[in-house]
DNA sequence: CCAATATAGTTGCGATTGCAACAATATTGG
DNA sequence: CCAATATTGTTGCAATCGCAACTATATTGG
């Protein structure tokens, strides 16, 4: 269990760090130029958007999108302030809140869409052929599922 | 040349998104528990050591790290206070500095590593086969190779 | 050679992050 | 039932980041 790090998973760690550093740096300015919001505003649009009517509670929007409480906090602020979320009282746990997406969070994701994979597309999408962003995407997968979360 | 982005790479761009940072947060949490400085510190002070008495210039590291001037200029401030790291006036070129690490810098690096490489063995090292390491790595710098970096 | 432009690095400033402390409510164990 | 503990979310503060503006030196083109 104790056994040392291979110079194999060493290696595919670097080249994970900086792959992910240059394409979301790319995408980031994609976004910027194009005069919207940055990217983690849309990972949580996203996830509300799948859970409708419904809503979410924060701590289920924090272990989706791997965000930290205190930051997440800020940012579903930043979104209320700009009437892309609301809050709710959550009548089952007097402690919580319900976030839920607005009609203008949905249009602006419609806008961010084309310029986050358009940015993709250009920097990630022609790299591999398809089969290979199929291994890379399970290879991944297994990854984030063994990952101690502790 | 415009295509649409596939769905293949879409899925595989998100794993490599949440991978990465769940990994990025194991590793920092392991350092700052170690009362170790951040994983940037090491990054620098790698790229540094590789090229030990010749000293690199900024932008060199920052290519290599792939970090911009801005942050890489102060995160040098920082190096600099403390002691890891001294600038140099460059001969050949008066608007450039050379880069060296300091005795002190190679030290903190060897505290750094055991228990960098430990997190990344617990949080990813058992992941995957040897092989799949491997192919992986090589996925990934082909990304990395093929990258836009206008 | 000199003016125009490009490059290396720094700095000010506002926005974001990370941490610890905190309030409020839920859960658990005696 | 109640005290102790855990969970959810917020806030203050210091550190860091991202951008734009700036200084200083190099390079380039007429």
């Amino acid at each position: 269990m104790t056994k040392k790090l291979s110079e194999e998973a060493t290696q595919a760690w670097i080249q994970l760090h900086y792959a992910h550093r240059r394409l979301l740096e790319s995408v980031e300015k994609s976004l910027k130029d194009a005069v919207l919001p940055p990217l983690g505003w849309y990972d949580v649009l996203l996830e509300l958007h799948w859970e409708k009517p419904a809503g979410l509670r924060q701590y289920e929007i924090g272990e989706k999108i791997l965000l930290s409480k205190h930051n997440l906090s800020r940012l579903i602020d930043r979104l209320e302030k700009n009437k892309l979320v609301t809050r709710h009282a959550c009548k089952e746990d007097g402690r919580g809140t319900k976030i839920k997406i607005t009609n203008e969070g949905v249009k602006i994701m419609k806008k961010i869409w084309p310029v986050y994979s358009r940015s993709i597309q250009e920097n990630f999408g022609t790299t591999l052929t398809s089969s290979e962003f199929v291994e890379l995407q399970q290879m991944l997968e297994k990854v984030l599922a063994y990952t101690h979360n502790d």
